[in-house]
DNA sequence: ACCCTCTCCCCTTGGGTCAG
DNA sequence: CTGACCCAAGGGGAGAGGGT
């Protein structure tokens, strides 16, 4: 293995022809220490969209007692997948797993930009222990780099140091959103989406729904007309509001077709306020709900019940009297896991 | 032409299973 | 124990179909 570390481009081929035509299963698996490479399979399907990832990439196990004291450098994560050999091969349905073929093989590196995300990630998962709630964390709570469960079932525990809670076995793991976009990408060379961060630089001080709430805080209390003027929007189109924070950014096409909601599989929700606070559109939940919410009292709220842990980036508009429609905030939300003995 | 509703299907989540 | 694979439930989106 001395000569995966030196010709990088190289090791696709050699290792993509020594591969080729075996099954994915049947060979052990080969730990590059001394280069530090991991080799990792991975699935994807062919869908009317595009290439898409079958399964999040599991990474390495989570031991809650011991990650937390240490950097990401140091982490087990990073320890062991700062550097993967990627290969993938087509999931077909109904095709027996023996006729599957590596058809890619990558050797590859996270770009800076997903990084500081995955760092980011990382960070709020460490918090999480550090607070004694990791039986509270939920893949909903990161972006690109989850914790996904790792046990015979949710009562297959391990413990957590700074509570006596039992906390479920999880893995570190990179989404499946993230992976599809790493396959598009990287693997097969699609062409990237828009970035709405274009500085990679500019998350290493702050996460990411901070830079996006800062970003977009000056054109708080703005009415919808004076923000068309401002940025240049000229369309009456009914994702006017979307639109518009897309354009506060520096956002060219859609805010939900972004690299960055692509890989974290954000889901972005407009709300118009009525004047007299009801909310006229109809969404997936009820509307009380969300009057609950904006009064910052939604931990309490039914909707724990209701919604899977997907991050959400709601974009409120408030209506006023005389038919203008001013932009109030956004807010990136995302269900905090249940405690199970509450239910 | 537009809207509403209902259904179907795809996708993600949160697991489970199994072999080495 | 770990890595790879499998699966059910449920939400949400797309599209069909009907009403105005």
């Amino acid at each position: 293995t001395g000569r995966i570390a030196t010709g990088k481009g190289a090791i696709g081929t050699v290792v993509e022809e020594s591969w080729f035509g075996y099954k994915p299963n049947s060979n052990p698996a080969p730990d590059f220490e001394e280069a530090g490479v991991e080799l990792k399979v991975t699935p994807y399907r062919q869908t009317p969209r595009g290439i898409q990832a079958k399964e999040r990439l599991v990474c390495d196990m989570l031991n809650y007692d011991e990650e937390y004291y240490k950097t990401f450098e140091t982490s087990a994560f990073w320890v062991k997948c700062a550097c993967m050999l990627l290969m993938s091969y087509e999931h077909r349905d109904g095709v027996p797993k023996v006729d599957f073929t590596i058809d890619k093989a990558v050797l590859f590196q996270f770009p800076d930009e997903d990084l500081e995300v995955i760092r980011n990630d990382w960070k709020i998962l460490m918090d999480k222990i550090k607070a004694g709630q990791a039986h509270l964390i939920s893949e909903g709570d990161t972006m690109y780099l989850a914790a996904c469960p790792k046990g015979r079932n949710s009562q297959d525990t391990r413990s957590q140091p700074f509570s006596p809670i039992p906390a479920m076995k999880r893995a570190y793991s990179l989404k499946s959103s993230y992976m599809t976009q790493i396959l598009r990408r990287y693997i097969f060379g699609d062409e990237p989406c828009e970035k709405i961060i274009k500085d990679p630089a500019a998350l290493r001080t702050t996460s990411f729904e901070d830079w996006f709430s800062a970003k977009v805080r000056p054109y708080v209390g703005m009415s919808r007309t004076e923000l068309k003027a401002r940025l240049g929007v000229e369309t009456n189109a009914k994702n006017l509001n979307e639109l518009l924070v897309a354009a506060m950014l520096g956002v060219k096409g859609h805010l939900s077709n972004t690299e960055e909601f692509q890989k974290a599989g954000i889901q972005l929700k407009t709300i118009a306020i009525e004047p007299n606070g009801s909310i006229k559109e109809s969404m997936s939940f009820p509307v009380m709900n969300f009057c609950a919410m904006m009064n910052e009292t939604w931990e309490e709220s039914a909707l724990y019940d209701l919604l899977a842990p997907t991050k959400f980036l709601f974009i409120i508009f408030q209506k006023s009297k005389d038919g203008e429609c001013y932009f109030q905030r956004v807010k990136f939300w995302n269900i905090p896991a249940e405690d199970l003995e509450e239910v």
